[in-house]
DNA sequence: CTGAAAGCGCTTACAG
DNA sequence: CTGAAAGCGCTTACAG
């Protein structure tokens, strides 16, 4: 089914077809009609490759690769680049990876088959230490990456400092005379492990007692429970707890009460993304909005402005806010 | 940027150059790797529209049409959606509409423009009562639905059936002696009105007591919770909430807690959809599954039969199954 | 207002 | 093993 069967059921040339369909010449109603009731009833359909590869217009796609959509963080940022690429009239093919590091290459060299005019990786997962795969990227259209940083030219980042973030959670939770932090985090992404070295120095400046829990991503939620109990339980003096991620602490909570503590009397707890989980929590959770909307926002604000061979920054902070709630 | 440059620089024609890039034929290695250089040093990238114009393989491109991926149950569906169809070779173009109507039907015929060979619809709130614009995609490419139903040729529906599904919930609590519930929902979609009849059929044979709650999506907790606990105090002998999802059944809790009552020996909760959040919740909730998973895998099995020209089945339910935890 | 024809960037018989 | 050329399905000057 192609423009030509138009043409030959409508009794015109190709060209006037293309006029109707694409409205870009006057063509006489009685001819317009015609086109368009052979285009009904052939129920035709355009090629857009054909048409995109003559227009050169592209299809303004970009490839967003992210690991897990179901990862509430994750899915924020999804919907809010899906959103402002949409605004500019770009379109998105998505691609997940899980949290294998082969899939994660594979869907990078993927989405450069694709006539794409630009990457976004999502979360910093992809900021490896050896960003092979992202340098062959960005040697052929501009990366961007949400909350990461890494060093490749032609590569941008918009990320929230986590390091700064997390020390100013120690930070708040010290000076409400909290003495000894128990830390739960399940990922060392380049921006798991910034929050990690946040935690460890700034505790470790203020003569904090500290204990790390690390637990595995995607474990059963009674796995993790019981890990976490047998931390409290081991460090029974633990009177705050600092969590990666909102669900850990919100998992974390249930723990604290299981333990026969209180929250925040007993025991604060402080979560991290400020997602809806915070605010259903019971109690509800304190937790560090990293602003991601806003990371978002810009990145593609960026990936917009360097298409049009202008000017981005390569990397661009945003700013946090810890929210207050309960538990802390 | 395009293949004729690479040639000129190599030095060979632009046969040569395709067959070194899709191997797709012997050349000689001392000119193989002249183009491989040429390739590197200009970052030369196939356009794919060129290609798939050519060979008419087509991107293999599925549009996904979501309201919202930041809700946990469409997130799981598009996280299965993507998986399967990357399985079997497909791309995913994915379109978010929000809730607003005209931004839906926008979405649907934007997607047909893009060469895709399928569409699927996240979520039953695209099985509307009058679907036009379904009507008019489905004449052009299949349509698969998530979990609605709408009576339109080429359209195929995977569903679990939700009227059973609450009037199962419904039954248990009964079973349990219960005799006044609280039912509490939040969308219109053609689910949620299966789900609400599902419950008012049931309750009404069982000689239950029924109040129902209306929830505006996306309204912030603090209302939903002044509103549940409204509904609990206008009505203090409530012993069972439903709720057509789990975040309300989580807040619904919370709302239990702060009337003084305990779950669930005074009042019995039932969340639906069984994620992560039934897991979190303290005390857990019982919720029920309605197999998402199943849905998509199933979906996808029927899209790539149908783009294969084979049979596949226009309507099909999936089974669910009441988890268990504290909260009933 | 309409059509014939060139050309978008590729792949792939067909020759050699 | 390699190249010249046709053709994928469109759009768009160029003529008329």
């Amino acid at each position: 089914m192609n423009i030509l069967e138009v043409a030959k059921k409508a009794g015109v040339s190709i060209a006037t077809v293309s006029r109707v369909i694409n409205k870009t010449a006057k063509v006489s109603e009685e001819t317009q009609k015609r086109v368009l009731d052979a285009v009904r009833e052939l129920g035709y359909l355009p090629n857009a490759m054909a048409k995109s590869l003559k227009t050169n217009s592209s299809l303004k796609l970009t490839g967003i690769i992210c690991t897990d959509v179901t990862d509430f963080y994750y899915a924020r940022a999804l919907a809010a680049l899906e959103r402002e690429l949409r605004k500019r009239g770009f379109e998105t093919l998505l691609a997940c990876t899980g949290n294998d590091i082969e899939m994660r290459h594979k869907a990078i060299y993927g989405m450069l088959d694709k006539s794409i005019g630009a990457i976004i990786l999502v979360g910093s997962i992809f900021a490896e230490k050896n960003p092979e795969h992202i340098k062959h990227a960005a040697s052929l259209v501009p990366v961007f990456i949400i909350n990461g940083i890494v060093n490749v030219p032609n590569t941008y980042s918009v990320y929230c400092d986590d390091f700064k973030a997390m020390s100013f959670c120690c930070k708040a939770l010290s000076d409400g005379r909290r003495k000894n932090f128990l830390y739960i985090y399940d990922s060392d992404s380049y921006s798991g492990l910034q929050k990690l070295k946040g935690f460890m120095s700034t505790t470790e400046k203020s003569g904090i007692k500290t204990l790390i829990l690390k637990c595995e991503k995607h474990s059963p939620v009674a796995e993790i429970e019981s890990d976490i109990i047998k931390a409290l339980q081991s460090n029974p003096s633990t009177d705050a707890v600092i969590a990666s991620e909102d669900y850990l602490a919100a998992i974390a909570q249930n723990c604290v009460a299981k333990s026969g503590k209180r929250t925040p009397d007993d025991v604060a707890v402080i979560g991290y993304n400020n997602s809806l989980l915070a605010e259903i929590s019971n109690p509800t959770l304190t937790s560090l909005d990293n602003n991601i909307d806003k990371i978002c926002v810009k990145t593609v604000e960026n990936l917009n402005r360097v298409l049009n061979g202008e000017k981005a920054p390569i990397t661009e902070a945003v700013d946090f806010e810890l929210i207050r709630r309960e538990s802390f």
